[in-house]
DNA sequence: GCCGGTATACTCGGATATATTATGTCCGAGTATATGTGG
DNA sequence: CCACATATACTCGGACATAATATATCCGAGTATACCGGC
C-alpha cells in the first residue's frame, strides 16, 4: 500500500495556488521548478485536478492553473481522490465464495463479509479525516513563512 | 493507492485457522485449494505472517500453519501490517524544502508540514479502526455458516 | 512380535521470473501576445 | 499615429516509453511418517 507522490505534489501545488491568489494563473513548468519536480509529470497530475474540478486551466502564453473554487471549499479528500482515483484501497474479491462445495447464491453472501466491512469502515474513517480538512485549514496551520515564501517566489518568477 | 491482495488472503486464512482451532496445522496448499488461490504466492503471504508472530509454522509431512496467539489477541491491524509492511502509506518527501532560494536549515522545517500532519492523522484514524477489531470480533460478526463451512472443509480435506 | 534404520513424501522458506502499475517523457493543438505593415 | 493581419512563443492535453512494485513460480533444506529388515 502506497499513496502516489502525485498526491503530495498536488496538495503542495494547490496550497501554493491558494496563497498566490486568483489574480493570474501559474504554469506547470513554473510550479515544477518551484519544487524541483519533473515538469511533464507534474502537468499530468495537475490535469487530473482540472478534470476533478479543483483547478481551472487557461491555455495561451500567459496561461496556467489556478484554483477553481475557494480554498475553504476544497478538501484534502478532494485532492487525494482526484489524483489517486475514486476506487477504494481495499478491493474484496469475494474469495469466501470460491473453493469446492460453495454455493455462491447462498443467502449468507448477500451481505458483505465481516473482513470487507472492517476494511471499509477503516477506510471511511480515513476519508472522514481527509474530508474534514480544507485548503483554508492547511493555510492557517502552516507557518507564516510558507505563505510569504509562496508570494515572494511568485513575484520573483513572474519577472 | 491500493492494498495488496495478500491482505485479504491473510485475513481469510487467519479467520479460517481461528475457526479450525489449534489441534492440527493446515498447510499452505490446502488453504490455497480452499480459496482457489495460487499456492506458492499464498505461501509467501503466510510466511510474512509467521515473521510477524501471528502464525506459527511447523514443517514436516503433517505440518502447516496455525495461529500463534489467541484470536482475541490478533488485531486486523497486525495482519495488515505484517503483509503490507510497517511503512506509512503517505511518505513525505519534503518538497517544500526544494526549489531555489530555500534554506533547508530554517527553523520552520523542524516541524512536519501541515500536509504531512493531515495525512498522518488520517492514516492514524485508519490504523485505529483496524487495531480495534480482533479476529475474535470477526468470528462473532461473521454468519454461523462461515464457521461451519470452515470446520466441515477441514474435516473433508483432512481425509 | 518388536526395535532400529532408512527411504520417502510432504512441509516450509527463500531465490528467481513475469505482469501490472506508477513514474517519466514527448509531441501536437490551441491561444494570447508581440510585431510588423499598411492606411 | 492607429488599426489590422500575421507570426510567434508559450500554454495545456493526451499519446507514448521506462522504472518500480506486486504478483506468481520454482527449487532446495528439513522433518515426521511409513516402510523394511534384522533380532
Amino acid at each position: 500500500m502506497r499513496i502516489s507522490e502525485g498526491v503530495e505534489w498536488g496538495l503542495h501545488c494547490c496550497l501554493t495556488l491558494a496563497w498566490i491568489g486568483d489574480d493570474e494563473p501559474v504554469s506547470a513548468p513554473r510550479l515544477a521548478t518551484w519544487f524541483e519536480l519533473p515538469p511533464a509529470y507534474l502537468s499530468k497530475c495537475l490535469q487530473a485536478l482540472v478534470r476533478a474540478g479543483i483547478l481551472s486551466s487557461t491555455p495561451g502564453v500567459r496561461g496556467g492553473f489556478r484554483l477553481a473554487r475557494r480554498p475553504a471549499e476544497i478538501t484534502v479528500m478532494d485532492v487525494v481522490t482526484a489524483v489517486e482515483g475514486p476506487e477504494p484501497a481495499f478491493r474484496c474479491t469475494e474469495i469466501r465464495q470460491q473453493g469446492p462445495g460453495v454455493d455462491p447464491s447462498a443467502p449468507e453472501f448477500r451481505r458483505p463479509c465481516a473482513i470487507t466491512a472492517v476494511m471499509r469502515r477503516a477506510e471511511l474513517a480515513w476519508r472522514r479525516e481527509l474530508a474534514g480538512q480544507t485548503l483554508a485549514d492547511l493555510m492557517s496551520a502552516a507557518p507564516p513563512q510558507a505563505a510569504e515564501r509562496a508570494q515572494q517566489r511568485h513575484r520573483l518568477l513572474r519577472g
